[in-house]
DNA sequence: TTAGTTGGTATACTTTAGTATATCGGTAAC
DNA sequence: GTTACCGATATACTAAAGTATACCAACTAA
């Protein structure tokens, strides 16, 4: 990688940037709850089930963070008792590309550092 | 996102890719200091000194596992004293289109979450 | 001779992320 | 009437990541 590259400029010029989407992606549950939403889980305790091993603790504060961020929404149903449902958001979609980028790029780098 | 989508089973089908990715950017310093040999800081002090906030403890251990991760060489010259230089591989290379994908999707969120 | 540079290591600490487990008020089913 | 479900919260803990600071041997330049 040249010195004052173009690419490496692009690269250096914003790791806030960076940071703010790790911030979402490289916690353990956050994507996993997305992908469970994905799948059909509306309710905190199906969530809760779909992902099998995350403490209700981890679970509520995930989530709050979700919304904080937009990924999700919270939605209370006037029922008796009362239901909740959690939902993505079209911006939760936009991780997609990421996760994918990040998965391929994992698998290439397994097979560099295993010696293909 | 609908259930059984592509996309979303592309998502799920392998998180520990994405784990083995994260391992590599998700760390506070393994980017920057990639950057800052990308910069042409080789030796230990220069690149402490281009991060600037970096204790050697840290600069230490993070190199050792950049090397491991096979995303630079650390190479011994047979000088008096030795000196040592640290330079980034080819599959250090790999990085950067992750690293504009993070970023870009970080300013993305950024302005969803702040209003635009 | 003394101060500074190099490439680190040692020890101890704080901060952040995540775990474990018990509990809650309300409701509904048996 | 008791047991279980719902959407959590509370308290206390462990583990991982990162910080702070002092130090080292070998060498060099003033």
């Amino acid at each position: 990688m040249p010195v004052n590259n173009k690419e490496h400029h692009a690269c250096k010029k914003s790791l806030s940037a960076v940071r703010d989407a790790l911030d979402v992606v490289s916690s353990k549950w956050k994507l996993q709850i997305i992908i469970a939403i994905w799948a059909g889980n509306k309710r905190f305790k199906d969530i809760q089930r779909q992902i099998g091993s995350i403490s209700p603790r981890m679970l509520s504060k995930e989530l709050k963070e979700l919304e904080e961020h937009k990924l999700i929404v919270r939605q209370v149903y006037d029922t008796l008792p009362v239901s909740i449902e959690y939902s993505a958001t079209p911006h939760a979609e936009t991780l997609q590309d990421l996760v994918d980028n990040l998965q391929n790029w994992g698998i290439k780098h397994r097979k560099v550092v295993l010696g293909k």
